[in-house]
RNA sequence: GGAGGAGUGCCCGAGUGGCCAAAGGGAGCAGACUGUAAAUCUGCCGGCGCUUGCCUACGUAGGUUCGAAUCCUACCUCCUCCA
């Protein structure tokens, strides 16, 4: 049984809570009025590229809020793009991508669906293929879908425009994308559109699209970007500066340890499940320099890995941290490495061979830099001969840098 | 159909006959410092051997040359303009 949060007000407050922009506002309140007056739910839409079934704390941001959208009562449909998927958001350097086959597509969906249920409540959120509406689309159709939509309206689009001003080029099936993700509103009569700010026009051209088939508009609303761990550009895959929810605890903990002091803030609001009273209290307290920064961090850090592993993971996550980085100690845990007799020349182990076979540096060039830097230690001691042969000793550590370790095993 | 332009290392981007494994930046890695895997500074940053050496690499395939990322030919891919 549905129950729609009765307070107005309240609704209002959760929503706008941490976004960045709500289009538009005044019809917002109107929904909301009318889903409370017949307490039937809005539906809140939110489209992903199935090709990338990684869900990293970028995503959580959107994903978070539609959790409280599910608190609210509302209705949650999940759309796994596995059409516009084949044509991927416009950014100038794609092209059309192959149809994914339909099992690597319903494993990703899976996949998706695991992570995505770590945030969101599984039985409240739907999950759908936009192909299932748009492969079935007539040429027809989508001439009519086409025309509903001109040139100058798509290039105000800022790649496009940006791109058109510089004479790179722009392919005719890139201005179907948008069309095609505000179609999935259409099909699905969504009261609500969620994305990040760089959606913006994507949500808009939904809008359009819905009144053009005469429907009730969406509500197009969007959170901050979130950065990643280079602080500069957002989080994403391919950048490779991102924190995965999948990932081990420890990864998680430590990745959120190096994102830069400025960042801190703005991932307690958008990834950590602090109320927003003591965010604020956080950020006085570190204005005022009576909080130290790196125990702030240590806070946040503990608090986001919680959400993914649990109270207890995250204690751990913590103690690991203290020891490996701040007291330089050893891990409790060193993956063990078995000396073969292909790292072996004489009955001893030559150290470039140990570290490229055991995983620790990609090759014996780079295992040799890292010899030079003093970045290699044997049960403690800096080596300084880059072609080290040595008597193994069992269970002693070999490590490299200050993150990765090795038992060795005789 | 015609004219012109582009293709460089993980990414961006300089380089137009030797001093180029290729400037600079970003990312990454190591070290120092610290308050943390923040910030800052220094170094490294194709592979193999390691003191000078070899191999692979500047869209692809050939060619000119003592010597080519750089010149020529063909091809591929892409872009712009004109029609």
């Amino acid at each position: 049984m549905v129950e729609i949060e009765r307070d107005l007000e309240k609704q209002l407050l959760w929503i706008k809570h941490g976004t960045a922009e709500v289009i538009p506002k005044s019809e917002l309140v109107e929904k909301l009025k009318n889903s409370i007056k017949h307490n039937k739910p809005l539906k809140v839409k939110l489209g992903l590229d199935p090709t990338a079934p990684d869900i990293h704390l970028g995503h959580t941001v959107v994903l978070q809020k539609l959790r409280q959208f599910q608190q609210l009562g509302h209705k949650v449909i999940i759309v796994l793009g596995d059409y516009t998927g084949r044509i991927g958001d416009p950014t100038g350097k794609s092209s059309t991508r192959k149809p994914m086959s339909e099992e690597e597509l319903l494993r990703n969906a899976h996949t998706y669906k695991q992570q995505i249920c770590k945030i969101l409540d599984e039985n409240k959120t739907e999950f759908v293929f936009n192909s299932s509406w748009l492969a079935k689309l007539t040429f027809e159709e989508v001439i009519n879908l086409t025309a509903k939509c001109t040139v100058a309206r798509m290039l105000e689009r800022d790649d496009f425009s940006k791109r058109f001003k510089e004479n790179s080029p722009i392919s005719i099936h890139e201005f179907l994308y948008p069309l095609m993700q505000g179609y999935d509103s259409v099909a699905l009569e969504a009261d609500i559109e969620m994305g990040g700010t760089d959606q913006k026009f994507n949500l808009l051209m939904g809008r359009h699209l819905q009144k053009e088939y005469g429907q009730q508009p969406q509500i197009a609303i969007m959170m901050p970007i979130l950065e990643g761990l280079d602080g500069k550009q957002k989080m994403s895959k391919s950048l490779g500066n991102y924190i995965g929810i999948d990932e081990p605890p420890n990864e998680m903990y430590g990745k959120l340890m190096s994102i830069p002091d400025e960042l801190m803030i703005k991932y307690f609001e958008l990834v950590s499940d602090f109320p927003p009273e003591e965010i604020a209290e956080i950020k006085r307290g570190l204005e005022e320099g009576k909080l130290h920064p790196r125990d702030v961090k240590m806070q946040l850090a503990k608090n986001v890995t919680a959400i993914y592993h649990g109270e207890e993971q995250a204690e751990k996550a913590e103690e690991h941290f203290k020891r490996v980085f701040q007291q330089q100690e050893l891990p409790d845990e060193i993956p063990i490495f078995r000396v073969t007799p292909e790292v072996m020349e004489d009955d001893k182990v030559v150290l470039p061979k140990l570290l490229v076979a055991a995983g620790l540096v990609s090759s014996t060039s780079e295992a040799r830099r890292r010899v030079k830097q003093g970045g290699v230690k044997i049960a403690g001691d800096v080596i300084i001969d880059a072609n080290l042969r040595f008597i193994p000793v069992n269970e002693s550590i070999v490590r490299v840098g200050k993150r990765r370790f090795i038992k060795l095993m005789v």
